[in-house]
DNA sequence: AAGTGGTCTAGACCACTAC
DNA sequence: TAGTGGTCTAGACCACTTA
């Protein structure tokens, strides 16, 4: 077999950004999130083959596909047999029911009909810029969309972005883009939306709510407050939604697949 | 190397249950969870090591561990270095806020105080009998929880299970259960939850919540309606929550490390 | 046919735990 | 010291995709 000890010959690795982990795989994996980072490649192109890949970061194939493994369950990377592996990419067949968990009272998925209700600049308040990660007063763009589920409406979004994130964000290209919102902050923003935090609770509807829900004002409603981030959990978007219950529901997690703690 | 064609001396595997799966791992993966769903090993008891199942399922130690990586990935088995491998076991420092996902508003998590409130048996209506899978009119358990953080009725659970599945459940029995709700399904009946599904609306306060909460009948609660899964996705448990969310709140899922679709 | 990822092997060495 | 899982290697062969 001629295996020969691990560390001794380590070639340190040719990657772009040296990343340190306790073992060589993550440092693979590091290295690849570096570039990906450094927007090295973009939403759904594809990475270079596993071959090259270990030769670049000095590690056999099994090591490397360890790494890649990993960013994989992530749901960073896609692989493809034959193909290759790619940056993954929003689309509305992939991974749209993971950020859109809204669904009939019967488990019909269904995907919504989006119309923009506003758009608007302003300063961040300390409160927005802290979960940003952005300096208070920074510039921010702030939307409003209304949802509508097999013709009716049931969902209001409240949108919140950096400026400096999303440099040139006018309102004309939100309403032309021709996919998901999330695919549109990748192609034109290359800002990849890899995971998110919710947290839910009851809310009453303002007269903004219930105006476009079309129930009563002070209607309980259901408020999830949403965090989503880039690699490296760096945070791009808060969102507020506010959903009428009466005939959907939001589908929490499913506790297995779940990450520890 | 010496590396001879795959498929060739399939050998089979001594699996206690051959099922079968389209890879060899796949199969090994399905050996083990048939063992553990004929309870060959329980909850927090140690499977035999890596090295004595690469002989009973005929594969070598690289496809073995692929196949409990996946099993590890899924929250059944739970590796520890130097120690072996084991059936995960429902803890109060693990896995518990996998499951109990309310917390207060500023994010600090707290383990409930629970108090059993009421324990009858009934006979199953037809709607949770499709959801248990049982017939209808068999009979289930069915009892209420009451939660409080910091001192404070947060939660009222309501919660029923299949009495075939539960055979010998007594009230003192749940009363005096020396750890989590899950970990005495464990111990008690070698029923072990891996996942669940979770839908949530907006709900109002009946009389009983109302006063256990101590709210006004008619406040808006949020209402989580919870089944629990063990192993094959067979259906052990219904809940139904209704929580104040006026201080606290509702941890939606991360989305990452998440199922497809 | 060439190139990609997918599976599987047979082993060496390391890190950790218990006795 | 013996036994366990954790990492890493070097390669063979399979399945799939594109051309």
């Amino acid at each position: 077999m001629n295996t020969l000890k691990n560390g001794a010959a380590h070639a340190a690795g040719a990657a772009s950004t040296p990343v340190i982990g306790g073992t060589r795989y993550k440092e693979v994996k590091n290295g690849i999130l570096a570039a990906l980072s450094a927007k090295e490649w973009k939403g759904g192109e594809a990475i270079p083959s596993e071959k090259r890949l270990s030769e670049r970061f000095g590690v056999s194939i099994g090591t490397l596909r360890k790494a890649i493994d990993e960013l994989v369950a992530d749901n960073i990377l896609v692989r493809h047999q034959g193909l290759g592996t790619f940056v993954a990419q929003h689309q509305r067949d992939r991974y749209f029911f993971r950020f859109f968990r809204v669904v009939r009272q019967d488990g019909e998925k269904s995907y919504p009909t989006v119309s923009l209700v506003s758009f608007t600049k302003a300063k961040a308040t300390r409160e927005v810029a802290a979960i940003l990660g952005i300096e208070p007063n920074t510039r921010v763009f702030s939307f409003v969309n209304r949802l509508a589920l097999h013709g009716e409406t049931v969902m209001i979004d409240s949108i919140t972005v950096a400026e400096e994130r999303f440099a040139g964000l006018t309102e004309a290209a939100l309403r032309e883009r021709p996919s998901t919102l999330y695919n549109f902050y990748q192609d034109a923003f290359h800002i990849n939306v890899v995971g998110t935090e919710e947290r839910l609770r009851v809310a009453t509807a303002n007269e903004i709510e219930s105006d476009l829900l079309e129930v009563a004002p002070g209607t309980p409603l259901l408020e999830v407050r949403r965090i989503a981030y880039s690699y490296h959990q760096e945070p791009v978007e808060l969102r507020i939604s506010h959903v009428n219950t009466a005939r959907y529901e939001y589908v929490g997690p499913s506790a297995s697949h779940e990450e520890p703690l």
